[in-house]
DNA sequence: AGCACGCCGACT
DNA sequence: GTCGGCGTGCTC
């Protein structure tokens, strides 16, 4: 028996399957999807048995034989290895980074780690009450008795033997069992209560069970607080009904602890949590749930899209607008492209809900691709946020650099009522950005619609996506003004700033406060009981949050959003401030949101104010088209990467001159540019953006460029379709 | 990826 | 004369 191995390698030079040999006493326990240990050269690796044979071509004295087997089960099935293949000839990337990516690290080739199953003991009653009672008459020990007396009615965890148990064991009145734990515990709140679908929510939720067993994809755009949720699980009964599982992905369960909760709660211990922050055990243990078929429904981020059930009645994928869900390393996949693929594969519904859908989903379900339904209304008698936008330049000129007039009186207001206070500060971009504090000007590249970023070194502006460059601005063009230059203002400022003001108790959550796992949770449970006053965090405070004492939403800046070189800058604002305006009066207090502005006409923040989604999707799709970004056209774009700047922008010139010749003509190439960030640890960047509707040529030119540059140990290129970061 | 082979410069 | 630099090529 022979067998095709693909090795752990992640390299591209060795993505091939490698015939091995199987010694006699070990052909039985091999299966298609097992991993082996095998001799590789000089060293001993692992890898996943893809196919199963007895011919070979292969000169019989070249083939060695396999070490061991690893698994006594497959630990990829047959739709994953299907999936596996699609996903290397879709993304470019090695059959084994796909695989690998599947799985928890507890089962991935050449884990090289100590991830076991935890079992705990117990004893457990062997034989009836009626005859323990005997025993007990008969006892004079009082540990034996006591022991006795409880392994009535309950199995006994056991630590440490000792002579008691031993005693109950030689007597054959108990045995010993074990059993596996789950080292994963949800620790949160379990106060859902199962609600009456409304009228409209009923609507929806039965569209979807009609089509169960189907392979289609709707759009749920739904307002927040429509409440989503409830009817995700009232579709998941159904499918549980008919023995199928679930996959709700969420953009970080971190934010959306509560959702984990109310699963529970209604559906009992069927759920495997998958997310970041698990331990690589406890992963292990969730993952194993599902093979095992203890688990019904997975809820978790990005990966586990790609949970292992066997027979799959609905993929829900909650604020599907969500960047998260776009893997950034390789491979590069996106969760939504894995969730139809895999609703085909199983026959079953995709379900993409958000309250401010991504405009290629929305254009999808705009042309019947995908099939909308609405949610127009907030369940519960809550009314949407009243919203004032703060013109920071008059503030400015009133010398108010970081907190307006308005925003600091009802800051004291709503501390002196006794409410909770929410303070949003973006992120700065990583790059420099021109902007005049007087008038609101923003250099942008008039080609490609986007910010211009500042370069010290040439001391110019670039467009980093068609690589065109302006001299250095010094004066407003619009205004005169001089006061063009990027200010920064962090967490740590915002926060200094407010004690100055105020005497109030103040949370800071950031990357830097949130790394250690759990803090954020503590972060939000503190704050949920009123430990303190005002939060002061970035974009991450803005999703899932429900806190009812939150009557004021401040946004602090809001133009190191509106600014990010990136075409979806103003969609990705929009959606911020969206999800904002949700945050603030969950409860019957009313709550108000004061956004803080030196662009207070633009379209994303008028709209937003307005809770006007479907306005602002008409507006940025006619600027979608005429500048043809997507949905109108699709991107994919190439990094071309080198500790020789030179030479990777000669080899960046020469892939352009190479698609340029190679490409339909209507396909549109930007570039060579320096990337958003041009220099990381010696290495710099440049990319290409391929913009096209239809070619055909583009994957094979792609492939071809691919295959090229693995060679070349000079030059790195990185190939990422429909990129999410720009 | 890693390991060996191989062909040129600076040393005891 | 040798030690060691890292370019190229192979791994069933």
């Amino acid at each position: 028996m022979y067998v095709a191995v693909l090795c752990e390698l992640a390299a591209k030079a060795v993505d091939q399957s490698f015939i091995y040999h199987v010694p006699n006493e070990l052909t039985d326990r091999i299966k298609v999807g097992i991993r082996v240990k095998i001799p590789f050269g000089k060293r001993q690796i692992e890898g996943f048995v893809l196919d199963i044979t007895d011919n070979i071509l292969l000169d019989k004295e070249k083939v060695k034989n396999i070490i061991s087997i690893i698994d006594d089960e497959p630990v990829l099935n047959e739709e994953m290895l299907i999936l596996g293949k699609y996903m290397a000839d879709n993304l470019l990337c090695s059959r084994v980074a796909a695989y690998q990516v599947m799985l928890p690290k507890a089962l991935k080739a050449q884990a090289n780690t100590n991830i076991k199953i935890k079992y705990n003991r117990y004893l457990r009653r062997n034989t009836s009450t009626q005859e323990i009672d005997n025993y007990i008459s008969k006892c004079k020990y009082d540990a034996q008795i006591k022991i006795l007396c409880s392994l009535k009615e309950n199995d006994i965890p056991i630590k440490k033997m000792n002579s008691s148990i031993n005693t109950i064991l030689r007597h054959n009145l108990a045995l010993i069992v074990y059993e596996e734990e789950t080292r994963y515990k949800y620790s949160g709140k379990y106060d859902y209560k199962k609600v009456k679908l409304t009228m409209e929510q009923e609507n929806v939720s039965l569209a979807i069970i009609n089509s169960l067993g189907k392979a289609n994809t709707f759009l749920l755009y739904g307002v927040t607080g429509s409440g989503k949720t409830e009817i995700y699980m009232d579709i998941i009964e159904k499918v549980l009904q008919e023995d199928k599982s679930a996959i709700v992905l969420v953009p970080e369960i971190g934010l959306t602890p509560q959702i984990v909760g109310k699963f529970i709660s209604r559906f009992g211990d069927i759920i495997s949590v998958l997310h970041s922050k698990l331990s690589d055990s406890e992963r292990y243990d969730e993952y194993r749930k599902i093979t095992l078929g203890k688990s019904k429904i997975a809820i978790g981020t990005r990966s586990a899209i790609f949970s292992p059930f066997s027979s799959l009645g609905i993929i829900i994928i909650d604020e599907e607008h969500t960047a998260s869900y776009k893997q950034e390393n390789n491979p590069k996949y996106n969760a939504k492209d894995i969730a139809i693929w895999r609703s085909k594969y199983h026959n079953c519904p995709v379900l993409l809900g958000s309250a401010t859908p991504s405009l290629e989903t929305m254009a999808r379900a705009a042309n019947g691709v995908y099939t909308l339904l609405t949610l127009t209304k907030r369940a519960g008698n809550s009314v949407l946020p009243k919203v004032e936008i703060v013109d920071m330049k008059r503030e400015f000129k009133k010398e108010n650099f970081i907190l307006s007039e308005i925003l600091k009186l009802k800051i004291k207001d709503r501390l002196a009522k006794g409410e909770q206070i929410i303070l949003l500060l973006n992120r700065r971009g990583y790059s420099s950005i021109i902007s005049c504090k007087n008038c609101g000007y923003v250099a942008k590249c008039p080609e490609c619609d986007i910010t211009y970023t500042y370069h010290k070194v040439s001391n110019n502006l670039k467009c980093h996506y068609c690589g065109t460059s302006v001299p250095m601005l010094y004066k407003c063009p619009v205004c005169g003004s001089n006061d063009l230059k990027d200010y920064g203002l962090g967490t740590e400022k915002l926060e200094e700033e407010l004690k100055k003001l105020y005497n109030a108790r103040i949370i800071r959550m950031d990357v830097d406060t949130t790394t250690k796992k759990g803090s954020y949770q503590q972060i939000i449970d503190d704050f949920g009981e009123y430990k303190y006053d005002i939060l002061i965090g970035t974009q991450m405070i803005a999703k899932g949050l429900d806190f009812p004492r939150v009557t004021l939403v401040g946004v602090v800046s809001l133009d190191n959003s509106l600014l990010i070189p990136d075409f979806r800058a103003s969609e990705n604002t929009f959606q911020l401030l969206s999800q904002v305006a949700g945050r603030a009066g969950r409860s019957s207090r009313e709550g108000e949101v004061v956004i803080q502005t030196f662009n207070p006409e633009h379209y994303s923040i008028k709209l937003a104010e307005r809770h006007n989604y479907l306005g602002f999707y008409k507006e940025e799709m006619r600027i979608r088209k005429m500048l043809k970004y997507p949905p109108y056209y699709y991107m994919v774009l190439i990094g071309i990467s080198s500790s020789d700047s030179s030479l990777a922008l000669r080899e960046a010139d020469k892939i352009v001159k190479y698609l340029r010749n190679n490409l339909e003509h209507e396909t549109i190439l930007l570039g060579p540019a320096a990337a958003n960030i041009f220099k990381v640890n010696r290495t710099f960047h440049y990319q290409v953006i391929i913009k096209y509707r239809n070619d055909q040529k583009l994957m094979s030119c792609l492939k071809f460029i691919d295959k090229i540059y693995q060679k070349n140990n000079k030059v790195n290129i990185e190939i990422d379709f429909n990129p999410v970061r720009v």
